[in-house]
RNA sequence: GCUCGGGUAGCUCAGUCGGUAGAGCAGAGGACUGAAAAUCCUCGUGUCGGCGGUUCGAUCCCGUCCCCGAGCA
């Protein structure tokens, strides 16, 4: 097999990504590293559907768990710290089982991303105070001067991606669009990626989804949700968006009921669900796609591993 | 039984001083390069509760009936 292969597995949230990188971890000694935004995060193992404890003391799992809520975390540090674990697996003779949820993190370390130094903190802080002052469309109206391709691709509305092509503009001088001209940097540019996607119907994913939220309050939910609202974070933090965390929370402070707190999260779950479904099945090239969520599968393996060694 | 509200899109409701109607949410599809579980874009015909009447024309005015809510008995 060849040395420097990547294993990706992509697909919705509840499509069964977690349980197919253990039976291909286990099947090629491998060890098992995190591409979803959120289960990097510290406090919410059960609301992000972090694997559990005893399927970490199967196989290693990396990069779950790491954040503090309080921080930002961010699509580049994600991608240093993955691209390290993949050269450390490597490193170790083990094969390297990227997988999540977050579409811009695989794309980004399959193909890199623009060589765009990190934006100063102070530039961040004096854009999100013009964003207070003006609005996205007050900003959008200067892109439109100074950086009018951007503009036009932008709606007004597009308040993250407004405010990131300022501060780009702002920081560097050049217009985000010019970056994008450039050649990606890809992290690991010797790494081949056999990339395996998930995409089920949109029925059976409405049906895990939904189940899957009610496993979820079992196993503790409703105490998690309490537990990162006392430690009083800006809501507007990305742990603090985590599927189900705002629902609860909204329950919790007393301004909704919870069977009403339940049924937005599954719904909003849903939305999310469909959203990653658009991502997956237009933007991530495959090597191999399953049509259905994925449950232990002993034939599945075997294919595997003649195509992988055939390929080495 | 009487009085007052109200019955308009799957849901919550706007509106039409009479020319057959539109928002939010839901739903469907889509985009996505350092906040991505984020953020954004596109898509709206429904006996305007039923039946009559007035009118060139009624969802809107009038009558009547039905249903829901509140109050009075």
């Amino acid at each position: 097999m060849q040395k420097n292969l990547v294993i990706v597995i992509g697909g919705p949230t509840a499509s069964g990504k977690s349980s197919l990188a253990l039976d291909v971890a286990k099947e090629f000694d491998g060890i098992i590293i995190n591409a979803d935004s959120m289960q990097i995060y510290k406090d919410t193992p059960i609301l992000s559907a972090c694997p559990t404890e005893d399927e970490k003391k199967q196989i290693p799992h990396k990069l779950y768990g790491l954040f503090e809520s309080a921080r930002h975390g961010t699509v580049a540090e994600w991608l240093k710290l993955a691209a390290a674990e993949i050269r450390n697996a490597w490193k170790n003779g083990k094969m390297p089982v990227v997988v999540g949820g977050s579409g811009m993190y695989i794309d980004i370390l399959i193909n890199g991303m623009s060589p765009i130094s990190e934006t100063s903190v102070k530039i961040q802080q004096e854009t999100a105070a013009l964003l207070d002052k003006i609005g996205s469309h007050g900003i959008h109206k200067i892109l439109e001067e100074k950086d009018p391709e951007t503009a036009k691709k932008l709606s007004p509305n597009d308040t993250t991606r407004v405010r990131r092509a300022y501060e780009v503009l702002q920081d560097t001088g050049k217009s985000i669009s010019e970056w994008h001209k450039e050649p990606n940097i890809r992290p690991i540019p010797e790494a081949e990626f056999y990339v395996i996607k998930i995409i089920p119907s949109a029925q059976d994913l409405d049906e895990a989804s939904f189940w899957r939220f009610d496993k979820m309050l079992e196993l503790g939910a409703l105490e998690e949700a309490k537990k990162i609202m006392s430690l009083g974070l800006n809501k507007n933090l990305p742990a603090m968006k985590a599927l189900g965390v705002p629902e609860l929370i909204d329950h919790l402070e007393g301004r909704t009921a919870l069977s009403e707190a339940i049924v937005l999260a599954k719904l909003h779950t849903r939305q999310y669900a469909k959203r990653q479904r658009t991502w997956f099945n237009n933007k991530l090239k495959s090597d191999m796609t399953l049509k259905k969520c994925y449950k232990s599968d002993k034939n599945l393996m075997k294919e595997l591993k003649k195509v992988l060694h055939k390929s080495s």
